[in-house]
DNA sequence: CGTTAAATATGACGGTCGTCATGTTTGATA
DNA sequence: TATCAAACATGACGACCGTCATATTTAACG
């Protein structure tokens, strides 16, 4: 049956948001087409009408991710202390334990690296990151912040996936922790 | 054919170093059974004769690579300038190149969250380095070294592993060099 | 209003993977 | 020396996956 153009874009939407969710939760591998669909309330045929490819579903999931949070980002840089606490929220317990809702760099940066098709969007985003990193953050220094926006965003991604990655929440919590106080001490 | 048990032990041996090293190349759900057996020399049907599982397999060459990275930073240990340049080759382009030659936390962290049977060996590991780098580094600040640590290496691995996802060797390059330079400059 | 084609469900095909079965050879053991 | 079983090669089985084929329904369009 033919469905009218309203319900088709929805459900378009609906496929690429469950899937930037389940990819960063399971990774692009660990995913089916299938579950996907599944997770749209659709079967597995109608996928095709919708992407080419499963490749294709992720790059653009990616960008839509990318999307998603550079918005949330933009929302940070109203003021310096906002700015401080999206660097905690980054690091925080809450968001090693949400990969589906958290940051695409944290999930897919060993998937990305292995995934041609997505490498253009998440170095659109990282590139992104930085420069609002660089441009919006309080920095005590105000030499290079360019340099210290990279080197920031890499220990809140690599801090993020280590406490990931670990089978110890006493020791995952302790990675946050040292990372969290030392990039963006509470007030 | 029964076969000597020095070459028994030697095929053992390199099953667990091929896997090691295919696993940081391509990922453990990248590299199959068949694909490790081929890369020692031999076909797929002996690999039950050397491991009980392609999980046991992944948990025992992270093993295997733990302890080899592992005595490649205690010889570095013996100064405080052989520190400095084991942080500088970790954060080089050389070993962005060569993952799977490179450090398991880098290459692996993203795998090891999906796969439970690694992530004992896997937080081992992140443990030992740790404490390596808190109690050897020459620090500036004299205060929480295990913090400092676990920043620096934090910033280590979320670099390397940034700079093997984007698709901008400049891009690449310039990530490298900020956390580099900060984290350890060149005398 | 009649025609077209888009979106869907069901099902199937080819490929790959982890694992196991089987037969064979031969070092190790008693 | 005779027996045992470990290590190997070949092959197969069942499951899953990405993709495509087909038929059906019906919104959209001329």
């Amino acid at each position: 049956m033919r469905y009218p153009a309203e319900e088709t874009a929805e459900k378009h939407q609906r496929i690429l948001t469950e899937a930037a969710r389940l990819f960063r939760e399971q990774g692009f591998d660990g995913v089916s087409v299938g579950q996907i669909m599944k997770a749209t309330g659709l079967t597995h045929g109608p996928f095709y009408n919708h992407f080419a490819s499963k490749e294709a579903l992720m790059a653009e999931s990616t960008r839509h991710g990318s999307e998603h949070s550079r918005v949330a980002l933009d929302a940070a840089t109203i003021s310096p202390e906002s700015m401080r606490q999206y660097v905690r929220d980054y690091v925080s317990a809450a968001h090693r334990d949400a990969p589906g809702h958290g940051c695409l760099l944290a999930a897919l940066a060993g998937d990305a690296r292995k995934q041609p098709a997505v490498r253009p969007a998440f170095t659109f985003h990282l590139k992104s990151i930085i420069g609002k990193l660089a441009t919006h953050f309080p920095w005590q220094k105000k030499r290079n912040p360019r340099q210290q926006a990279i080197v920031m965003l890499s220990a809140m991604v690599g801090a993020v996936a280590l406490a990931r990655a670990v089978d110890d929440e006493a020791f995952s919590d302790e990675i946050l922790a040292a990372v969290r106080t030392t990039l963006a001490p509470p007030a």
